[in-house]
DNA sequence: AGAATCACG
DNA sequence: ACGTACGTGATTCTG
C-alpha cells in the first residue's frame, strides 16, 4: 500500500449538502448531498489516485469526549432532516461500491481518521486525510497531508496542506492547531475557546508564545493588552477544556486491517440499480455502469399504430404530411448528417414520423425542407434556434409558427440547472430517456464502408432521431402545464419562442468585419509589444514569461521587493487593481501596457481573424439558456465584450462595418437598470430624478452629499455613479470603498445617506430578500424566475443569495425588455417592408444593418420600439445613431 | 482542467 | 469575525 486516502464522511456530506443545489430522485427523495458527495469523491479519486481508501463516519451518540466536558451542552445541532435521509443512501452506495466504511460507537470520524493516518504513516504509506473541518489540520505531519474541502458559491475547492504549507499559513507547527482552537474556539464544533478571543488575537498570541501553556505562562508579559489579559484569565478553564475537546485521539480502538481498504476498481450491478433509482445517469455514464444481466432497455409501450416514412420523392413526402392537419409537428435534427425527423400524432392512438435524409431523398432537397417546415404547421422541437439556423443555411426560412422548445421551457422552469439536454429533461420531467443516437462528438457511428452497414447505421440513426422528435411532444405535455402554473406562459410564447427566429437570423446574417484592417491593427501592436517585453526584461534583470502571473509575481514581489499582499490561492496577486497601486515603479507601468496590448492582440485581433467566415462576416452564437438572469450570452466569438472603454481597444469597433451601400444603426437604452430599479422599488425621489430629465448620477450626488445640483464636482458624480451601480448589485460598504478608493467608513456614510434619501430603494432591498426567503425564488416583472437555494446556506452563501435577490429582478427585467424589443423590431421591420435587420445585441444595445437610404426610418423605428416595449412608471429612453462602422454608430 | 486575468453590460 | 458587487466568455499558463 503506497497511498491511503482517509475521508471524513460526515464533514464531506455536510459540505456537499450546502454546496449543491436542491436535487431529488424521481420519487422525491432529496439527493443533493448524495450527488455532491459522489462528485467530490470522484474528483478526489481522479486527482489523487490512491491505492486504498476508507470513509469514516461519526458515531457520537454517547460521545465520551462531549459527555465529560464541562463545556458540553446538548447544543449540537441535529442534522437537518433533509440531510438525515440522505445519509443512509450514501452509506448504501459506499457499500455497493465496495469502499471501506468505518464507524466506532462513541467515536467521531476525526478520531478514526487520526488513528488510521497514524497507523498508515507508521507503516510507510502516504496518507491523505480529506475533511471540511479545519481541526483535522493538526494531523498534518510526515507522510500525512490534509486536504481541506470548501464550498464557495456552490463550487467545491480543496486546499492541500502539507507541513510546509501549514507553517506558511499559520506560522507554527500543525499540532499547535489544537492550541489555536483552545484559544479561539470553533462555533461549528461547539468548542468554546476563550470568550472574546478570536482568530486574530489567537494567532498573534500563539506566534509569540508558541503554545497554550506558553500563553498562560507569559500572562504577565506587558505586551498583552489589558482587555485580552483579563479575558484570558477569565477563560482559563474554558481554554483548557477546549484544548482537550479539540485534540483528536489518534489511538482509537479500531481493529481494521489495511487490506480491507483496497480501492475497488470495478463496480457491479448493485451500484447501477442504485444510481438508476436516484436518477444519476451522469455517474452511470462516467463510471461505465451496467446492469448485472444485460437486459433490453424498457421502452414505453405505445398502444396504437405508428407509421414511419422515409420519403424519396416530393410526392411521397406530401402524402406522408397529409395527416398533420392542425396537430403540432415536432422536429429533430442531426447536424453531423444533415438529417431531419418530424413526428406528430394524427390522433390519440396514432403516431406518424417522416425521416428526411439527403442520402435517400432524390428530389429537390430545398423544396423538401420547405414542405417539411411549412409555415402553416405548428412546430415544436429542442433547441429550436439551432434548427432554424440550420434551415437558413440551407436556404429555407422555417421560422414561422414555432410554439414549443423543450430546452427553453426547461430553462424558464429552472434557469440555474446544469443543462437542458433532451435526455436530461425527459428523464427529469417525463421519467424516461429517449433512445439516443450515440452521435455525440462528431457523429461517427460506424467506419464501415460496406453499403449494407451504411444502410443499417442510417436506419438506426433515423429511428433515434424520430424518437427525439417524439420526446419533444412528451416534454411539451409535461412542461407546458408547469409553465402555466408558474405564470410564465406569456414570457415563453411572446418572448422566448419568437426570439429564436430573430436570433437564428442574426447568427446566420453575421456582422461584417474588415479583415484587412483587423490584420493591420494586430500587426501594429507587435512592435510595441516586443519593445515592452525587452524593457520589462531589462528592468527585471532577467528574461521570464510575462504572461505567467506566477513568474511575474516572483519578479515583482520577491526579486524587486515591491510591496504586495498575497491574495490568490496560488501565490501573488498581479491583477490590474494590484498593479495600479504600484505604477510608480516603471516596470509596473510597462507590464500594464503589455497586458493591455497582448489582450487586444490575442483575444481580439488574432481571435476575431480566426472566426471571420468565407463571406467576410462574423457569425456569433447566442446562447439562450446560459445565464441565471435571463440575459443572452454570445460565444465563438463573444461579440458582447468587444473593447470600448479605452481608446486603443475601442478602435476595434471601426473594424465592424456595414456592407456596401449599407449603414449600421445603433441604439442603446439609457440607464435601463437604474430606471427599472426606480420603477420596481417605486421610489418617488428616484422616479422624480428620471422624470426631471437631469443626469441621474448628478442628482444622486447632490442628494447624497447634500449640495445643490450645480455644485456637484466630477469626482462627486463619479462616486455617486459607483454608489448607484453598487446599489443595483447589492453592494457592501467594503466593496464600494475598494471601488472608489475611499475608506470603508466614508463608503458606509455614502450608502447610509443614499438609503436615507431613497427610502423606496431601502424598503425594496428589505422586502425582496424577505420575499425571496418566503418563496425560494425571485422573479422579473415578466415572471422569469431564479431559485435561490443559497439563502438557506451558510453566511457567505446566504449573503451571495441576498445580493442576487436584489439584482436579478432588475437585470432580468432589463433582459426581458430588450428581448421583447428585439421581437417587435424584427416584426415591424418586416411589416414595413424595410430591408433592415438586427445584427447584434449587447444587453442594452441593439445594432441593425440597413441600406443607407433607410437609415433615418430605421433609426426612428428602432428607438420607438425600444422605448415602447413596455410602459412603466419611469420612461425608458433609447438613443439611436448611425454610421458606416460600429465606432461611428455608437 | 482549473486558475488567473481581463474584455463587456 | 466572516469576506467582500451582479451577469458573462476567451486566452494563457500550469500541474
Amino acid at each position: 500500500m503506497k497511498k491511503l486516502m482517509l475521508i471524513d464522511g460526515n464533514s464531506l456530506i455536510n459540505r456537499a449538502y450546502f454546496g449543491v443545489r436542491p436535487l431529488s430522485a424521481p420519487d422525491g427523495t432529496p439527493t443533493n448531498a448524495v450527488y455532491g458527495f459522489l462528485a467530490i469523491l470522484q474528483k478526489l479519486l481522479d486527482d489523487e489516485d490512491p491505492d486504498a481508501l476508507a470513509v469514516a463516519f461519526d458515531r457520537r451518540e454517547p460521545t465520551f469526549r462531549h459527555q465529560h466536558s464541562a463545556a458540553y451542552k446538548a447544543t449540537r445541532k441535529p442534522m437537518p432532516e433533509e440531510l438525515a435521509v440522505q445519509m443512509p443512501i450514501i452509506k448504501d452506495i459506499l457499500d455497493a461500491m465496495g469502499v471501506c466504511r468505518c464507524e466506532l460507537p462513541g467515536w467521531e470520524a476525526d478520531d478514526l481518521l487520526g488513528t488510521l493516518s497514524r497507523r498508515g504513516a507508521e507503516s510507510g504509506a502516504e496518507c491523505v486525510v480529506v475533511t471540511g473541518d479545519k481541526d483535522a489540520l493538526q494531523l498534518v505531519g510526515p507522510r500525512v497531508r490534509v486536504m481541506n474541502v470548501k464550498t464557495r458559491m456552490g463550487q467545491t475547492e480543496t486546499v492541500d496542506y502539507d507541513e510546509a504549507r501549514f507553517r506558511e499559513e499559520y506560522g507554527f507547527d500543525p499540532p499547535k492547531m489544537v492550541d489555536l482552537k483552545a484559544l479561539m474556539g470553533d462555533t461549528s464544533d461547539n468548542i468554546p475557546g476563550v470568550p472574546g478571543v478570536g482568530e486574530k488575537t489567537a494567532l498573534e498570541l500563539l506566534r509569540r508564545f508558541g503554545s497554550l501553556d506558553g500563553v498562560y505562562a507569559g500572562l504577565g508579559d506587558e505586551s498583552i493588552k489589558k482587555g485580552v489579559r483579563a479575558r484570558l484569565e477569565a477563560g482559563r478553564e474554558s481554554a483548557y477544556d477546549s484544548y482537550w475537546l479539540a485534540t483528536i485521539d489518534r489511538n482509537a480502538p479500531l481493529e481494521l486491517p489495511f487490506e480491507d481498504m483496497e480501492r475497488p476498481r470495478q463496480f457491479g450491478g448493485a451500484l447501477y440499480e442504485q444510481f438508476k433509482r436516484l436518477g444519476f445517469s451522469k455517474f452511470i455514464d462516467k463510471w461505465g455502469l451496467k446492469p448485472d444481466a444485460e437486459r433490453a432497455p424498457e421502452s414505453a409501450v405505445f398502444e396504437g399504430t405508428a407509421t414511419s416514412v422515409v420519403p424519396g420523392t416530393g410526392d411521397e413526402l406530401a402524402a406522408a404530411l397529409a395527416s398533420v392537419g392542425g396537430r403540432t409537428v415536432y422536429y429533430a435534427f442531426d447536424a453531423a448528417h444533415g438529417e431531419f425527423a418530424a413526428h406528430w400524432s394524427p390522433s390519440d392512438t396514432e403516431a406518424a414520423a417522416v425521416l428526411l435524409s439527403p442520402e435517400t431523398y432524390r428530389d429537390d432537397w430545398t423544396a423538401a425542407l420547405a414542405a417539411l417546415f411549412a409555415p402553416a404547421f405548428k412546430k415544436g422541437g429542442h433547441d429550436v434556434k439551432t434548427l432554424q439556423r440550420a434551415l437558413l443555411s440551407r436556404g429555407v426560412d422555417g421560422g414561422e409558427n414555432w410554439v414549443f422548445d423543450g430546452a427553453l421551457a426547461g430553462y424558464l422552469l429552472d434557469s440555474t440547472a446544469p443543462g437542458y439536454e433532451l435526455e436530461k429533461l425527459t428523464l427529469a420531467y417525463c421519467g424516461f430517456e429517449p433512445y439516443a443516437p450515440d452521435t455525440e462528438g462528431g457523429g461517427q457511428m460506424t467506419l464501415s464502408l460496406d453499403g449494407e452497414n451504411d444502410d443499417e447505421a442510417r436506419a438506426k440513426r433515423l429511428a433515434a432521431l424520430a424518437s427525439r422528435a417524439a420526446a419533444s411532444e412528451a416534454l411539451e405535455t409535461a412542461l407546458l402545464p408547469k409553465l402555466r402554473e408558474n405564470g410564465m406562459e406569456e414570457l415563453f410564447e411572446r418572448i422566448e419562442m419568437p426570439l429564436c427566429a430573430v436570433l437564428a437570423g442574426m447568427e446566420h446574417r453575421g456582422f461584417l468585419a474588415d479583415r484587412e484592417a483587423l490584420r493591420q491593427f494586430g500587426e501594429s501592436l507587435v512592435g510595441r509589444i516586443d519593445e515592452l517585453q525587452r524593457q520589462i526584461w531589462t528592468e527585471a534583470g532577467e528574461e521570464f514569461n510575462i504572461n505567467s502571473p506566477k513568474q511575474l509575481g516572483t519578479i515583482l514581489f520577491e526579486k524587486l521587493s515591491l510591496p504586495g499582499g498575497k491574495k490568490t490561492k496560488t501565490g501573488w496577486s498581479t491583477n490590474a487593481d494590484t498593479l495600479e497601486r504600484l505604477r510608480y515603479a516603471p516596470i509596473v507601468g510597462d507590464v500594464l501596457e503589455y497586458r493591455e496590448l497582448t489582450k487586444l492582440k490575442s483575444t481580439y485581433a488574432d481571435g476575431l481573424l480566426k472566426v471571420i467566415g468565407p463571406d467576410g462576416r462574423i457569425h456569433t452564437s447566442f446562447q439562450m439558456t446560459v445565464t441565471a438572469t435571463g440575459r443572452l450570452s454570445s460565444t465563438e466569438p463573444n461579440l458582447q465584450n468587444i473593447p470600448v472603454r479605452r481608446e486603443l481597444g475601442a478602435g476595434l469597433r471601426r473594424m465592424f462595418t456595414a456592407g456596401e451601400g449599407n449603414v449600421l444603426v445603433d441604439a442603446d437604452y439609457s440607464q435601463i437598470e437604474l430606471r427599472l430599479l426606480a420603477h420596481i422599488s417605486g421610489d418617488e425621489n428616484m422616479r422624480a430624478a428620471f422624470l426631471s430629465g437631469e443626469d441621474v448620477h448628478r442628482v444622486t450626488a447632490a442628494q447624497v452629499f447634500g449640495i445643490p445640483l450645480e455644485q456637484v464636482t466630477a469626482e462627486e458624480r463619479r462616486r455617486a455613479k459607483a454608489v448607484n451601480f453598487g446599489i443595483v448589485y447589492g453592494i457592501s460598504a467594503f466593496s464600494l470603498s475598494q471601488d472608489i478608493g475611499v475608506t470603508v467608513a466614508e463608503a458606509r456614510a455614502y450608502m447610509d445617506a443614499y438609503l436615507e434619501r431613497f427610502h423606496g430603494v431601502r424598503d425594496y432591498q428589505k422586502n425582496i430578500v424577505e420575499q425571496a426567503r418566503a418563496d425560494g425564488y425571485v422573479s422579473t416583472l415578466f415572471g422569469r424566475r431564479r431559485y435561490l437555494p443559497e439563502l438557506k446556506g451558510n453566511f457567505t452563501l446566504r449573503s451571495f443569495g441576498e445580493r442576487v435577490a436584489l439584482n436579478m429582478p432588475i437585470q432580468g427585467t432589463a433582459a426581458d425588455v430588450i428581448k421583447l424589443a428585439m421581437v417587435n423590431v424584427e416584426r415591424r421591420l418586416r411589416a414595413e417592408g424595410l430591408a433592415a435587420r438586427l445584427v447584434l445585441q449587447v444587453h442594452d444595445e441593439l445594432i441593425v444593418e440597413c441600406p443607407e437610404p433607410e437609415a433615418g426610418r430605421t433609426a426612428a423605428l428602432l428607438q420607438e420600439e425600444m422605448e415602447n416595449a413596455v410602459h412603466y412608471s419611469v420612461p425608458l429612453t433609447a438613443e439611436a445613431k448611425w454610421g458606416k462602422t460600429w465606432a461611428d454608430a455608437h
